[in-house]
DNA sequence: GATGAATGAGCATTCATTCAT
DNA sequence: AATGAATGAATGCTCATTCAT
């Protein structure tokens, strides 16, 4: 199918952070560090209330070494998406390199997988789709390449189902939507399903919805 | 049918913001002020970017008289969230009212009339998904109530039509999150789907989703 | 003469420096009280190392009421430029009114008038000499066109003695300049001259070199 | 003559940088390094706005070795003016030992050579002349002696000129310290003069101004 | 009830300087 | 002697909030 063709995710619009460190093992870890201590503050706080004091302190690191790494505070969720994206991806690679010839397995397959992986990183996922008013033009569309990948991943399986006679939609682009939308439901309406549903049921749910719909039959 | 029951959303959590103005009909009209010029601030710039300064400039009122009204700028937040929820229950009690005996056409027209609405009020929208974070508990546990409520009338017809064998489903709550999702799906990633997608597309993938799933045949 | 004529110091670029205070007296005296404190401390210590919290303290005003009046640390330089370029003005128009038809008597008066006015205001002085490089472009070429005017007044009356057959010069606008700088020495030189030479002495000296020189005969 | 006597830039206020490194030769060439890159900098930008990593850049040196040569920022604007002073004197020497028995050649002669020193080491003033706020005090005495030294060889002319009764003047400090001011300024005024005036038209201007004054007869 | 000037804590960012290797 | 990462005090600036009139 897909054979040749370069994956659309490698197409990614990509920013690079200028740093005056040499050693450029270093800059990846202490990018990793910053990563760590602004998810976790970004997705409990918020960006705009994680100053860059709480970040310095959180990472251990002196507010002027934080900024050998990053030249704006805005950097810092760029690094965030950044991250969050590449991790997500890595996760999801396995999944697409799947060889399923069936494209409904194959799209129970990444549903779950997808469904798990946002579940683990959901905290990421939080900064990502509540920050976007914090990012500048250039890094919201950096972000929003890499957010469309997995999109574009779900639109590909429906395309490849369609050709095969297995799905039917008139409109695969906005379904590979609704299906990714139904997946990122479970993280941000976190607070309405905790402790009313589990992973599992959301799991069935997602994929009763998917394959049959809930109607039975209608009389009307 | 639910008759005797007290309608959910009067189960709502209210939080009055004090004021020393003593007609109520002023601090009313004043608020919807506030309320008019904060929506359109917030939803362009986000709640953060947003000070009381722009929203002084653009109701036209003073920074002192702004806080006349108001005793905290979250407490704009809360009245945008207020009157936004407000709005849309108005507009919904029509659908819930209507008396339609069949489930699955009921099912129908609301998701088609939430969709209108949520495309009608996607700004409002925006900034209830958006600015969370910028509340504090008291104020979010109000706008999530309020925000519940619509997805309390979506669990509702599933269960009636559970009820009355049209619909299956394990779990209705989820599925009435999911059905929720999709249509703010078209809001929330407006920057996905514009320009690919026209409203009546989207209605027709939902309705589509949700009656028959995508999958003709399953030969896993 | 010039009957007629707009005066060149007219043609003034002017800036307007935006303020939210209402009050346009307010304005005009907060930033007079700006002015004094600022011009004070950056002939002392210079513009970099005049912190606004210095100026902050001198005025008496605090930092966000600093903020009131000027939008950047830049309007505070340009302030005072523009309020040096305004009192230098005011006092030099009386010269040049001086209708006095004998431009030898009247460039004699214009040298004691400015070296009097320059000695007088000599801290300003030195801030329109010394912060030239801390002045963006729009900035500059607003103090610069201000400072010309001076010498442009000179270069008048000494356009007006050569037509009268009194001066003699090929060149007016070098030896307006020149004859400005001579007298700009007084302040710039401060430290040189100083305890070496008294106001009265510069002046003669400066007049001696513009009525005959200092050669007495030339044997070369 | 002033034979026996030691020159006057020899009562040159010193101060010594201090430095850890034992090689003097290599202190001698990188404090050069130092002046060349310094120089450019602070002369397009002003000293305040260049960094020491700008210098550091513009060297090639680390930030590390900078200090290694120097002990603060200071110290470069000192060996900025060193170096100036240094090289000018240099210059000046020639002129200085000429031994032209007529005053009035010998003045016009260095008036010249002082006008085209000034122009081609215009950066270097300007840096001399702007920068002197950033000086502490011990660095701006060493730096106004250096200063002075060309100066004290206008006033030794003019002092000879007066002996042998061909200069007249009742205060030479104040006539040779304007006669600098007059050749600076085509320096300090770059802004006003360039593009109106050459270098040529500058000198004549000057010598005229020197020679005869302007005023051909004073009808006053 | 409205006005608008004043407040000051808080923030992102810079940069001279140090020091272990 | 050189390197380059780390330090942190200091700075310009913002903005929610108060309060006298």
């Amino acid at each position: 199918m897909s054979s040749g063709k370069r994956p659309v995710y490698r197409r990614n619009y990509k920013r690079k952070i200028s740093t005056t460190i040499k050693s450029s093992n270093l800059v990846e870890e202490r990018r990793d560090q910053i990563f760590q201590a602004a998810s976790k503050l970004i997705s409990k706080k918020g960006y705009h209330k994680t100053t860059l004091r709480d970040i310095s302190k959180e990472t251990g690191m002196t507010l002027g070494s934080l900024y050998d790494y990053i030249r704006t505070k805005e950097d810092i969720l760029y690094i965030v998406h950044e991250k969050a994206a590449q991790m997500v991806r890595i996760m999801n690679e396995g999944v697409e390199n799947v060889k399923d010839p069936n494209p409904v397995r194959k799209l129970k397959k990444m549903i779950e997988q997808e469904l798990e992986t946002m579940d683990r990183y959901q905290d990421l996922i939080m900064c990502i789709y509540q920050e976007s008013h914090a990012l500048s033009k250039p890094s919201l569309k950096a972000m929003l390449s890499s957010e469309e990948v997995h999109t574009a991943s779900f639109k590909k399986v429906i395309e490849e189902g369609i050709e095969q006679g297995v799905f039917k939609t008139s409109n695969p682009t906005i379904l590979a939507n609704i299906i990714k939308m139904m997946i990122d439901c479970w993280v941000l309406k976190r607070w309405a399903l905790r402790g009313k549903a589990s992973l599992e049921e959301m799991k069935q749910g997602i994929l009763e919805m998917v394959q049959t719909g809930i109607v039975i039959k209608d009389r009307a």
